[in-house]
Order: C-alpha cells, then structure tokens, then sequence
DNA sequence: CGACGGTATTGAATCGTTTCATCTGACTCG
DNA sequence: CGAGTCAGATGAAACGATTCAATACCGTCG
C-alpha cells in the first residue's frame, strides 16, 4: 500500500526536462528559465515530490544536522540550553538532534558513534567524560564540536562556558554576608567539573570573609535530582553542628531539599537559607521562592552553536585557519526568598 | 586539516579483499571467513573507519531514525514520554529526534516536512493541529506514524492516548467528594482537545453528583504555563463567588497558581483545593505536594514507538496488512496534601 | 576421475541526488 | 554572413554503501 517513491527522475519525465534542470531549480533557481521553473514547479507539487535528504548529504559529505548532547534531559537547564542552540541552528537551515547521555561516559561515547555514522555537521557536547576521551573519534574524523557548560583544555575545541567558581563563590558570599557561619554544600557526582568549580568558588569566598574552611561541610550526592535533594536533606539535619545555610549545587538538588525541609518542619530561610544553582524556572515557583545562581542558558546554546556554525564554514573554505575559541560567561546571582533572613 | 574520509573502498584495499567482503563482514559476519573477519576488522580498526549512514540508507531507502514532535519540551511531562519512546526505539536500533512545536501548527508543518527530507522511518507525534492536516504528508509519502496523548480517528493511523474525560471526572469527582460546590477550571488553548476531554470529564463528574454545570467556572489561559498559572490565579481570586476549589488542565498551570496565591496569602488547601494534571516530578516538590491526575506517561511513549514499529515492520513484509490500532490508558489520580481539607 | 556441493569471495549494478563540462539555439555585431 | 556571446538545458560521472548473480576453490562421493 506503501507509495512507490517518487524520485527526481520522475519529475523530470513528467516535466519533460533532464534531472539537472529539476535539480537546478531548487539549487540555482535563477539559472533556470522562469517558465520551465513553474512547470517543475507545479510537477513537484502534484507528484508530492521531496527531495532525500540522504542522497543528498551522500553526495555533500555531510547531513544537514548538528547534534546536542546534554547530561540531564530532565533537567529544565538543558532544555534551555537546546532552545538556544536550535534557533541558533534553525536560522542557520541547520536541524538539531538533541541526545541525553544522562551522565555516563559510556552513553556518550555511543551517541558520538552514532553522530559520526550520520555525518553530522558538528556537535555540542556537555562532557559527561572529564578526560574528554570520548570527543576523540570526533577528531578524528574531522567533525567541528563545540563544548558546552564546559571550558575546554588547550586544542581541545572551542567551548562556551559559564565561570562556575565565580558562581559558587557568588552563592557563598551572599550566605556570608547574612551572616552565615556554618554552611552545607550539597554537591553531586565528583567527577563533574562544575561540582568542582562550584566548591572552589565557595571556598574563595570563605578565605576571603577570612573564615576557615571548615566553615564548609560537603553533602555530595549521587544525582543531581529532586531525590537526590530529599535525601541531602536528611542527612543536613542529621550534622552534629547543623549548619544555617545551604547552597545546593543545582536548583533540583534545592528543590528536592526544601520540600524535605518543609515535611521535617524546618523553617526556610528562618532556620535554614537555601541558595541554588542554574534559575530554572521552577525555582521561582516554589513556595519560597528560590535564591539561585543564574545562568544564560540559553545565550550558551545559542553562542555554542553560532560557535560551531563558525568552525564548520572555516572548514569548508580551508582557507582561513580556524582559532579554537572560549567564552566565558558570567553568572549572575537572583536573591529571593529562600535565603533572606526575616527582619528582625 | 580535515581528515579525508575512510570509506569502504579504503578498507577493502588495505585488507587486500573486495568491497563486497568487508560490506559482508559487517551485516552477515557468518557468511566471512573468520581469518578474514579478523584481518578486516583490524583494518577498520587501525583506519577509524566508519559506516556512512547515508549512503547505506540512500539503499534501504529510509533511515533508521523515529522522529518526536512534542507539544512543550519544558514540560516535564512530554520529557517522559521522549524518554519511554527513546527507550523502546534504542532496543530495535533505532535512534529518536526530538522535537519541539511549541504547539504551533506552524512549526508542526515545518518539521514534518524536515522528516520526510530525512525519510524518516516513523513519527510519533501529539498533534498541534487539530484537523490532522499537517500529518497528511506524511500519509501521502506512506510514513508510518502513530499519535501519542491524542486519540486518532478512523484510519488516521494508530493512536496511544490517556483517557482525559476519565481524568477530568477523577479531579473534579475527587474535589466534589471533599465538599466543594464551586470549582474553577483553569484551561488553555481551547484548540487542544485534551482541554476540551478534561472540562468534560468534570462536567460529567458534577452532573453524575446531581449538581448543576454552573458549579465549574472555566478560566482560560493562553500558555500551558506557569506563568499562564499565576495570570489565572489573579483572575480566579477576582471571581465575584471565590471558587474553594481548582482544576488546573496540567501542572505547571498549577504550580504557578499555588504559587501566586501563597504569596496572595491564600491557604492550600484550607482556603482553596489545588488538583493538578500530570503529575510531574516537580509537582510532588512542592512545599505543599501537589495532587494531580498521573498519566502514565513514559509507557505511553513506549507503547507509541512500540506500535510504530509494529507498523514498520507491517509495511516490510506487505503480506501481513497492518491494522490501526488505538490503545486508550487510564489515568489515576495521586492524591497529596493540596487537596485535603485539614481535618475539622 | 569427473560430477557435485558447499563455502568464501568477487564485482557490477543500484539507490537519488549534485555538479560540471558540454551542447544547443537564438541573438548581436562587425 | 560568419564569428562570438550568452542563457538554458543536457546527461554522465560521482558520492559510499548494499545486494546478488556469478565464480573460484576445495573436498567428497560414486
């Protein structure tokens, strides 16, 4: 029942014209005579004729496609992260194929195979694999990648990053400046960068107010999710010196903990401030609105992709050597409720 | 710089065999000698070699890609349903594009043009367009598709969908067993059937309980959002009769309107019940945990791919004609403390 | 020894485009 | 009238894989 296909072979016969000139249409269409033009035209659109894609790119090299692989579809970061990225490709003609590696190395490698046997045009990556090992086939091969929330060693590639120390450190000296003194880090998985960069930032912070760096107690987490938020909680108020503050290294994380708080009774940000990390949008719609760190996620993807876009064309007129670029993006810190202390 | 390509030819010069063999040694390794398995797979090893897809689906004639065309990608909701589908579809080797219509016919149209260029091998799709008409295309050029949250009609194709008027009913029938006598229904776009089922679903539940239709007062909303939530918080509180009760068509509706009425110091659920659609993760994360209508949705987009590729596979051996088929979930209504009254 | 069977390999045809060198007329100009 | 120009159209080669009929080789059996 399966429609026989219709080529562009077909059009040209019932046009009565040569395949180059269909072809011409579409590709130069000034090179073809504007009636001939509207015969095929019309042709095209009776027979339903489209052109494939594959042939296409066969022929070209590579798709028409750029891919974007982030860590944590479920998380609404990365969502905005993909917004930017794909009208950034969209005005460029460009499609986007968005892939999650949920954070394992080894989803991430699978997925770049699979990328490179589509040819795609480039990839955005927000490396689940610290050792970027996993980016080496695409080097091979020759396909443009850009690293995303992620600033990228030396020849590595371009990235676009957001300066999580100074994120982290952002977080930390507003809790100190509430007069905080004893202060939870609910991180997550050690091997992500970020996890690191946030730490470090906090504890700038903390020799800078001239504190001591016990005055940071580390709640890692094995997800970066809600549940993972709840269970921090539990073991927050299980501290033997319970701190008064928390910065949660994302907005999952301070959501999943808040609610905890709230069930346990703890008052927020009375007994306990809460400060997390990335804005989503959720943030500001808990009960207590959350303090967050900002970061313009979407600005990421949409520069991550003009990045990329930028290195494919200097591929093509090899002409121009391409420089590997880094942006660095600054963090921006949005105090709301869940850490302002009553009046008193 | 770039790296000239590998293809198969390289290989097969290098491993001193025909084209033939190494195409063998990959699709019916059985059919080649094992020494020379061995010796080819060396080669490609050594010169990262790897398979164009393109090239091998100019073949087959389509390629091995499901496409998603979701409503709201900052949904939750629809996240799931990528994730079941994503799941099901990587099983059979199949990879999945996800992607956003932001419930813009439009865009709807747009992207299902961009599948047939990639001559996709199905579409699972929550329609934006109420006619169907977009989908038409793809009927013409005979690619399977199924609808997924949305019943299809007669020989439009196969269809996985929850039953919204069942769910609609489950949340008003629940408030009305509270108590309530005035309830709000905070809608959206009212070209969306799912909108329509669910008021109906309510409407049916207050005519079963003997009441009267006037006892639901609709509030439409433009977004599916939580903004779109706050805005109807802000008119539901201007209702000459104040409703003591609300049904939000999902839950970032709701969020944002427990939200506003928390800071317009309304009480959850004591002075207005909150009922919710969906049940994402983030509405059990509120402080007061949301009770809301549970889809069942990462089995509604396993079941969709699972059904597509039924179809799929209907289509090769043509002898088996492949019957539409339309499987309706039930929802199931997770009760939480937005809607109980405080005992009294 | 010749016919046969089975396994492993070959190489040409094919998929649907794009591209480019070539061809065709029509028109202009000296 | 012949040469030159130019817009338009042509058709074959190429892209990189898969497929399949044909072949080569080897051992076995009658």
């Amino acid at each position: 029942m399966a429609k026989q296909a219709v080529g562009i072979k077909d059009v040209a016969k019932a046009a009565g014209v040569s395949v180059g000139t269909v072809s011409n249409t579409f590709n130069r269409p000034q090179s073809v005579a504007p009636q001939t033009r509207e015969r095929i035209n019309a042709v095209v659109q009776r027979l339903g004729y489209v052109r494939s894609e594959s042939a296409r790119q066969l022929r070209s090299g590579s798709s028409r496609i750029i891919a974007l692989l982030v860590l944590d579809m479920g998380n609404p970061f990365f969502v905005d992260v993909a917004r930017g990225a794909e009208r950034a490709a969209r005005a460029a003609g460009l499609g986007v194929m968005v892939c999650n590696t949920a954070q394992s190395p080894a989803e991430e490698a699978e997925y770049i195979e699979l990328f490179i046997e589509q040819r795609v045009r480039g990839v955005l990556v927000t490396p689940a694999d610290p050792s970027g090992r996993t980016l080496a086939p695409l080097r091979r091969q020759g396909i443009p990648h850009v690293m995303v929330d992620r600033l990228a060693e030396e020849s590595q590639g371009c990235s676009v990053s957001v300066d999580d120390v100074a994120g982290g450190a952002l977080a930390a000296g507003h809790l100190l400046a509430q007069g905080h003194r004893r202060i939870a880090y609910v991180s997550g998985p050690q091997h992500l960068q970020q996890i690191k960069d946030r730490r470090t930032g906090a504890l700038q912070a903390i020799a800078a107010a001239g504190l001591p760096a016990e005055t940071l107690t580390e709640i890692p987490t094995r997800h970066l999710d809600i549940a993972g938020g709840r269970d921090a909680a539990a073991r927050l108020l299980g501290l033997p010196e319970r701190p008064t503050a928390v910065f949660c290294a994302n907005d999952l994380l301070a959501m999943g903990l808040q609610q905890a708080l709230f069930a346990a009774g703890v008052k927020v940000p009375d007994e306990m401030a809460v400060v997390g990390y990335d804005d989503i949008d959720f943030a500001s719609a808990t009960a207590v609105p959350l303090t967050s760190v900002r970061q313009p996620s979407a600005d990421m993807g949409r520069l991550a992709a003009e990045l990329l876009l930028q290195e494919v064309s200097a591929d093509d007129e090899t002409e121009t050597e391409h420089e590997h670029r880094h942006v660095i993006l600054q963090p921006e810190l949005v105090v709301r409720a869940s850490s302002m202390y009553r009046v008193r």
